[in-house]
DNA sequence: ATTTTTATTGACTGATTGGGCGGTTCTCAC
DNA sequence: GTGAGAACCGCCCAATCAGTCAATAAAAAT
């Protein structure tokens, strides 16, 4: 059974029952609790379902779609090294750091790292970041920006609508940028490849990259070039 | 039984008879007295319920709900007629009309069932709202609204900030009634039971009011005199 | 077709959590 | 006051959970 459908018929049958126990589920499948779990954690993550301990119960309130959407699976892409990258980047900052945090599936994946800090200001632009911070017990004070909100699944836009997004998304990350005394990027490796990092902010005015592989030669010279302090995660490591 | 359910229970308990005992309790659950303790104890700190000697009875400072923060649980109780009331209520807006949503549980059901209607324009303040809305994929633009965003599992506030968090919250409904042409108010009959409905937005300023049952004859006489549209949401009907 | 990268899994580890037990201290009613 | 019951405290055990590891399966790249 390939594990998407599993984690399908999991959210069908909290559709259904409302609660499920780890226990039950690995029974069902004839997989080990651990493997469960971990389905119920990524679901969890997501806010699809609600873990508590020993299972899980639908949390049906927020409206959020029964089945995993494509972001989420993106968000799930290289997670080891995302994780890797956040964990490393949150400890980049003391406690009690004011600090914006853009959208996208490796600031997610940071926020959750950062989440385990205390005392964090965080203004975002990502509902989903506002969420994971201010749910955190360990006295966060965040802000979120307002605008609106883009579509997900708004199918009928074409490719015209969805450049003027991306170019919106973009000016509003450039205006952040503006403001911020200090930038920290993160990326992983193969984000690192394409150019496409350094279309937002320029070289010059990164201080810190973070990322999970030392970067190739030329990328290498133009970032110390540009006096751009490069941290490596380690996966391994805390 | 899953401490979170149980916990859950004791407040729906204390919602209907106001006050319980320990031993009540514990013999209920089949639990030690210990459990049900700690599980006052961590209810109380929450400021969800005030103990005392023996037991403990709902904390209902002044108007503040009883479970401000269970919001999983507070949308789940008295579903079908928020469903009912929230069908209806999207029954009232024509397609591409512009809306202000706030946040609560009541309206987040109202927001599901606006999202399946086409070309709505939604500012709201809730992160929740506009993520149902902006999934939906039926061409809605959500416009949310930006500021500080309430922490959901905060432990450390005391009934005291949570009372400070509840005043804020009602300033901010009442800036955006400032701005409104026509004002929709949703609540069950228990919420017409209590005069806190109308803290926020006078009698006057409401156009129309949509519940499930026929209010008290006190509260028609109210509503007819200031003008007020009650709509009544059959159970039933779709 | 073969090699490299990525994703998934089950097992193992230490850390948390939920719940129970018993003794001491505190409350309240008499 | 005084005593019975209740709260509080530290300690216990069992179950669960988060995190890491290596092995395998799948997918992508060459």
């Amino acid at each position: 059974m390939k594990p998407a459908a599993r984690r399908d018929e999991i959210l069908g049958l909290l559709d259904e029952i409302g609660e499920v126990t780890v226990d039950e589920l690995a029974v069902r499948f004839g997989a080990s609790r651990e493997t469960v779990r971990r389905d119920l954690s990524r679901l969890d993550a997501f806010g699809h379902i609600r873990k508590f301990h020993g299972g899980a119960r639908a949390a049906r309130p927020n409206g959020v779609p029964l089945r995993e959407t494509a972001f989420d699976t993106r968000m799930n892409e290289r997670r080891t090294e995302k994780n890797a990258i956040a964990r490393r980047a949150a400890d980049l900052f003391p406690e009690n750091s004011v600090m914006f945090i853009d959208t996208g599936s490796t600031t997610i994946a940071f926020a959750q790292a950062l989440s385990k800090r205390r005392g964090m200001t965080v203004i975002t632009n990502s509902p989903q970041i506002a969420g994971i911070l201010s749910q955190a017990k360990t006295n966060h004070h965040v802000y979120l920006v307002g605008g609106e909100v883009a579509a997900e699944g708004r199918e009928t836009l074409g490719a015209m609508a969805i450049a003027q997004i991306a170019q919106f998304k973009t000016e509003m990350a450039r205006a952040m940028i503006e403001q911020a005394q200090s930038i920290t990027v993160l990326a992983d490796h193969q984000k690192l490849g394409r150019p496409a990092v350094f279309q937002v902010a320029e070289l010059a005015k990164v201080a810190r990259l973070v990322t999970d592989r030392q970067p190739g030669p030329e990328m290498s010279d133009a970032l110390s070039a540009a006096g751009v302090e490069v941290v490596l995660a380690d996966q391994g490591q805390s």
